[in-house]
DNA sequence: AAATAATCGAGACGGTACGTCTGGTCTTACC
DNA sequence: GGTAAGACCAGACGTACCGTCTCGATTATTT
């Protein structure tokens, strides 16, 4: 009992002040865009959110998790797929907004989170299935739209491809060797979908597609 | 003055003791191996090499960069390209070489300095140099080679082609959402040489391209 | 509030643990009566009192205030006015008391105690406040009963004849050039008292006065 | 020989720099005024007379001595006494000299030593033989001259009747409870000279001495 | 209505590590 | 051999946060 999980029913006594909760994660997002997840604590999170700090230990087992819902509350939102008729298309303009996404300070908290998951197993695992798996599942889904009107190999693992495609996106986010612009994104794109090796098909747009 | 620089030149006093320096260093890689970068501290390094903490702040500036010039002392040894006749065959063993590498310990630590990197533009500036830029040279000129033998497109740039090959490897490096291996590297690489798209071409290419 | 001044009063929060402040004065009195004050460290009375150092800057500004706070508490009790008909015989106790004290450590951590106060206002306000004062207030009280009763001059200034009485005692502790002993002290008296010139009237003197 | 104790006599070798040693009691005695002994640091003196600390170890075992004989050397020639034909009067002057002198930095800094004095017994014998030996030996040969001109009790221990003048002055300069200044001191000799007991003779002013 | 129970704020507590300062020692090159 | 320069080990400094622990006050449900 003396690890100080969060509650999973409490019938009785005080009910959990959500405005404490919202307060917290409204605060967590804050600092973390102001000076990273490097300089975060939890007594300047309890201090700008007006709460105590057993109030942030009681619902969240450390820095990391609480980070980390924070970041998922504020970022989900702003990425969604769109779903035309051409799937190719859907998935270019996906990774544009992905790509933009990650140039800012986005991309550099999510790195920082991501290092977190290397230390601790529960960071990760939440890193992963609350953020990292709904997003590649969407793009699966895509691709398959994709598969099913014969645009694209079906003959390889899809988790492989999906890979192959937002890899150097990432790559380039926390590297930061090299510009992640529109230009860049479009290349890779290019590359992936047709590439490096001389061969006589090129990228010959079937017709009306582009 | 009372910013603790790396001094340029010395020319007078005591020389700067190599034994402290090497002990440091390698105090240091022990201890990232042991416990990762978050929960390194100068306190125990200091211990572990037998040295006085005003011995590592006189030559480094933070945790950061010694971290850093460690794990470059450590690793850097451990990656090489060899060159053969065949540059394909060079590039595939070398991004095995570095997937191998990058599935252990290694991989962990220096997800966690590139996180680091995000913060401090010293550090990032230190990792691009030390270890990515001079990795890419070497990758960089392989392809060449390739491209000179003709078995390699010419009409794309070198640094995105790089980002292509390595970008997956370090994104299921860091992200970790599935298995760094062997076979995941060999259809990786097949991809980003083939590409996605649907061609009447397959790997087992034109008899005489291998 | 980033300066760590003792609070005034606070209605909420934890209170104030009593057993850590005891302890923590008394670990202060004991290292000082062992080592000193010079050589009294915080890090010292923490370790000894089986208290964190935050507890103790949380409460004392600097180890000068401690010092002087374990200082009072563990001296002051054992300094007392006896009160009896005789005046003069009941200051000759008490002079003699001070200086019986003050031949040992205590005269020594007394005089590191006035050294410090010299720099630092603050303890010096403490030091007169908690310690000479209270103590020349009584002395004063019993220079009046002798007056009244019409065996000591009446036209001197109580606090030059304060000064006159208990400075030698003090120069002698300090200065150690000579002994502190009990015949030093009666001597001391007999001049106060009497004077250095010469004069008719000796000490068993005239019938009648005493 | 680990201790480094300053050569009695050098029969070899480079002759000792006395520019270093002028530079080192200057550099001293002006930082002893500037910051008081608490604040004093070895860095800080060699650093204000440009010279190596190893210099300063070479020659003074610790800041204690070293400050000492700083001041002593900038102290010492300030105060001589006078010797005229009225021997209480030379003395009234003599302290009132003294008492001057204690009302600033020097009594702050003399009192920090004297402190010193109290933990290191080496310190404690240079001050007592390099500064109040030297000074109680010229007020008691002025003492003995009242004496031989009969205005003086010969049945009192000279180092008493010293202390008897003195105590309160230093009393005074340490404590800090009350002014320094020159009525004081006045009314100290008054009391030591004529005592606190009400008797028949006051100090009625032998015809031409005051 | 009272009792119970979990929440919340505030803030003290024992700790760990920070980055700095100074004390003394040593090593080197120069004079 | 003395000296300036400065690196070295050692250890205390005062600070920032950590995660835990009382408190008194508040807000529900259960008697």
């Amino acid at each position: 009992m003396s690890p100080p999980k969060p509650r999973a029913t409490a019938t009785t006594g005080r009910p959990r002040d959500d405005a404490a909760r919202q307060a917290i994660l409204r605060a967590t997002a804050d600092l973390l865009e102001e000076v990273g997840f490097g300089k975060l604590s939890i007594e300047g999170i309890a201090a700008q959110a007006g709460v105590a700090k057993t109030t942030i230990y009681r619902w969240w087992h450390n820095k990391g998790v609480l980070a980390l819902e924070a970041f998922l509350t504020a970022v989900s939102p702003k990425i969604a797929f769109t779903e035309t008729a051409a799937p190719l298309e859907d998935l270019r303009a996906q990774v544009q907004r992905v790509g933009k996404l990650y140039r800012g300070k986005t991309g550099r908290i999510l790195c920082e989170l991501i290092a977190l998951g290397q230390a601790d197993a529960e960071t990760h695992r939440q890193l992963l299935d609350g953020y990292l798996t709904p997003r590649r599942t969407v793009a699966k889904a895509c691709l398959q739209r994709a598969i099913a009107q014969g645009v694209l190999r079906d003959d390889i693992d899809l988790n492989v491809m999906i890979d192959a495609i937002y890899g150097p996106i990432w790559y380039r986010m926390m590297l930061r060797h090299g510009p992640l612009d529109v230009a860049y994104i479009d290349a890779l794109l290019d590359l992936a979908l047709y590439g490096l090796t001389i061969s006589p098909r090129r990228r010959p747009c079937p017709p009306g597609q582009r």
